[in-house]
DNA sequence: GTTTAGGCAATTTTT
DNA sequence: TTGCCTAAAC
């Protein structure tokens, strides 16, 4: 067992162990297992390995994700447990669907049982390996239901099992808690892979989940070979399952492991690790370790106070911008992280007013835009027509006369008779259905079979042309000319273009095998990152959770949004545990920094379209002032690099007096629009309100958004002047010129 | 069965 | 603000 501070070189010590094994001590390469938690770090470390021992012997190596690992076992066993092998993987809105479809038809209030909920509890319970019959008889979980007044979802969990089951599909869970099942109750298969694993590695070791513990030591549990890597002071996924009591369990399950403590820190200047390590330490439960480093000290901390979301991108953007003039540095070098997805919106903005090319990670992936799972969906209900959710999605899109009576028909009656929707469809019942509807439901199923009669004679990229022109969705898309609609009918002709390239591709590697919609379709619920976009310029500032930052690096790390309620996000306050979950999140965003470290937050926020003042996040209090630089008196002037250096004497950040407790109260409460901000947050005087000297009815003016405009009206005194500008782009707005940013074109 | 207007909730984080 | 869902008009 390894245990590795953060940039102490852990995912070296996994890529040379692999390299040593393969090349020093002549381990098939077939016989070592590596698992990742995220298909980045499968991805690099694959990367890194085929450099040290060659592409040829890299391939060979059982690495990737622990659900594409044994997603894949699973298909080859598919048969033992009762799946055919091309069963469907569901993924997150599916898997929300089918919960959905199935509270509505046990007519139970959705309201109560929202979907996320109810699928949490699912998850949750098959991270723990409890299925559910033994959920339904299992005392804890019942009474924990009952007390939030859900007692039914046991009942649900048992009716979503067996409708996945019908559907011939597995959720993400299901990828583990059936390989449990697999290993459990086949002792022949278990003893297989068993022997086929000689050497296992798992990275993120703090990250796994009961389901994936008991995975990793049975398959270790032959030769014992088993190495783990991990911090617990990085473990950030306890809300998805994961438990750090694996790491002490690993102890107990081998009482012959070494223990390897790595605490030198290769990456990060003394301020940055030093700043972390004060930051950590108000952890309880945690591994005793002190990361050092003999990098030089570095530069301090910079915090930056901003008035809105919008100008803490303009300052981050800016503040690159002036960076890169300094120090040459590449856009790669930077990186802006935020607690969610959404905050990436302003930063982009920002960025693009300066031309500062950037790459988005995660957030809705090309796989899960609508059009893409759209016609996925046809490719899926192909390869396996009893996959309901596919089938659900596609039925009657594009229209075709098939709406929601006669689904909710077809559907009263699979669950009455235990039959398919497919069989349903393809011989409805002449006392449910008009003759119309008969001859509808008939032309779809032909469409279908017809699609499956060509599944093993094209391969995937011929067929899935013939699919997207023969179902008309490509038709539908192209008729929409706006600027959506063209996008989305691009986003179908790259993943078309995608799967000639995949054919290709896997043809060659194959020999000359035709490679099928099927062989296209296994990996496709796993794939997150659109990961074909390695093509044109790389040079590009990256912006990112800090979830997804994790195990990589940048020189200059910008943590955005430090503000309390949302880093440390909201629903993260109710307990100590979840606290520390946001504060360990915090530790990983710091140590993602190589040079220097640039934190931000602003005193008001969109938030669901609504202006609301913000407190900066107690994490930057929680940073010792030696290492910090904090903001200077309310100012526009945007810092770059060294600049502003006065501040040191300032005092921490003023914090508004709290109000009473409960913050929840405080939002729920009437909400602070723009008008009471004002008063609240009394706008200093050189605000960077629009350039109003000199704007007249007839003015031009330029809006971020709306670009150039005609001011028609102009209405209201100072501070509070509305003007209604006519945008060619847009239309007609009205804007309060304090807010809106507008600038006078000169004639 | 289809289209559209209006109401309402939503934002953690990922495979 | 957006996107989803429902109810009503067509």
């Amino acid at each position: 067992m390894v245990i590795a501070g953060a940039g102490s070189g852990k995912t070296k010590v996994l890529t040379h162990r692999i390299a040593h094994l393969v090349a020093v001590n002549c381990v098939d390469p077939f016989n070592i297992l590596a698992l990742t938690f995220t298909n980045k770090a499968s991805k690099e470390m694959k990367e890194r390995i085929a450099k040290i021992i060659g592409e040829g012997q890299a391939r060979n190596l059982w690495m990737g994700t622990f659900h594409s690992v044994f997603a894949r076992i699973l298909r080859v066993e598919a048969d033992k447990i009762g799946y055919p092998s091309n069963f469907t993987i569901y993924d997150t809105a599916d898997t929300k669907n089918l919960i959905k479809s199935i509270v509505k038809e046990m007519q139970l209030d959705d309201k109560l049982y929202k979907s996320n909920f109810v699928y949490g509890r699912i998850s949750n319970a098959k991270n723990n390996l409890i299925g559910p019959d033994q959920y339904l008889e299992d005392v804890d979980q019942m009474s924990n239901d009952a007390s939030s007044g859900r007692e039914h979802i046991g009942k649900i969990y048992k009716q979503y099992t067996s409708r996945c089951f019908k559907a011939n599909a597995m959720d993400f869970d299901d990828l583990l808690f059936k390989t449990n099942e697999l290993f459990r109750d086949h002792a022949g298969v278990m003893l297989k892979y068993q022997n086929k694993f000689k050497y296992i590695l798992v990275d993120e070791y703090q990250d796994t989940n009961f389901s994936q513990y008991l995975i990793v030591k049975t398959l270790a549990a032959r030769y014992q070979n088993l190495c783990v890597v991990g911090d617990d002071s990085q473990s950030i996924y306890a809300f998805r399952g994961a438990n750090i009591q694996n790491i002490l369990n690993f102890r107990k399950d081998n009482p012959e492991h070494n223990v390897f403590k790595l605490e030198q820190n290769y990456r990060s200047t003394k301020t940055i690790v030093q700043a972390a390590n004060g930051v950590i330490k108000k952890n309880k439960g945690r591994i005793e370790k002190t990361i050092w480093t003999d990098n030089v000290q570095g530069e301090k901390i910079q915090v930056h106070r901003a008035r809105s979301d919008n100008e803490e991108g303009g300052f981050v953007a800016n503040n690159i911008f002036g960076t890169k003039m300094n120090t040459q540095a590449a856009h790669s070098e930077f990186a802006i992280l935020y607690r969610t997805n959404a905050q990436s919106r302003a930063m982009e903005e920002a960025l693009r007013k300066l031309n500062i090319p950037y790459r988005i990670y995660g957030g809705l992936s090309f796989y899960q835009r609508k059009e893409i799972k759209d016609i996925i969906s046809y490719f899926r209900l192909t390869a396996n027509p009893n996959d309901e959710e596919a089938l659900k999605r596609v039925v009657n899109y594009p229209v075709r006369g098939i709406g929601k009576t006669t689904l909710e028909k077809l559907i009263v009656e699979a669950n009455r008779t235990g039959k398919t929707l497919w069989e349903l469809l393809n011989a409805p019942d002449p006392a449910l259905f008009n003759s119309g509807t008969r001859i509808k439901l008939a032309e779809f199923g032909t469409m279908i079979k017809s699609f499956q009669t060509m599944l093993n004679d094209k391969n995937a990229y011929e067929l899935g042309e013939h699919i997207s022109s023969a179902t008309g969705l490509l038709k539908d898309l192209y008729s929409d000319k706006s600027p959506e609609g063209i996008s989305r009918y691009e986003n179908i002709q790259e993943l078309l273009n995608g799967m000639r390239d995949f054919t290709e591709k896997e043809a060659e590697r194959e020999e000359g095998k035709i490679i099928t919609l099927s062989d296209f379709l296994i990996d496709v619920a796993l794939l997150t990152d659109a990961d074909q976009d390695d093509e044109g310029d790389n040079d590009r500032v990256a912006l990112m959770t800090i979830h997804a930052a994790k195990g990589l690096e940048f020189p200059y790390v910008y943590i955005v949004g430090l503000e309390e309620n949302l880093f440390p996000s909201q629903m993260s306050l109710g307990s100590r545990e979840e606290l520390e979950e946001e504060r360990r999140l915090f530790y990983v965003a710091l140590t993602r920094a190589e040079k220097r470290v640039t934190l931000a937050y602003a005193t008001s926020r969109y938030r669901w379209g609504d202006l609301i003042p913000c407190e900066p996040s107690r994490f930057i209090d929680e940073v010792d002032d030696q290492f910090l630089e904090l903001p200077q008196a309310p100012s526009t002037s945007w810092g770059t690099g060294t600049g502003s250096r006065q501040s040191l004497f300032e005092k921490k950040i003023s914090r508004p007096q709290k109000p009473l407790q409960t913050k929840k109260k405080i939002f729920a409460a009437p909400q602070m629009k723009m008008k009471s901000m004002n008063q609240a947050n009394s706008m200093a005087p050189n605000s960077v309100a629009s350039d109003i000297q000199g704007m007249t009815v007839g003015s031009e003016v330029e809006h971020i958004r709306f670009g150039k405009g005609k001011v028609t009206e102009l209405e209201g005194t100072p501070p509070n002047t509305k003007a209604t500008v006519f945008f060619p782009s847009a239309g007609k707005k009205q804007l309060l010129l304090k807010f809106a940013k507008l600038k006078l074109v000169q004639q």
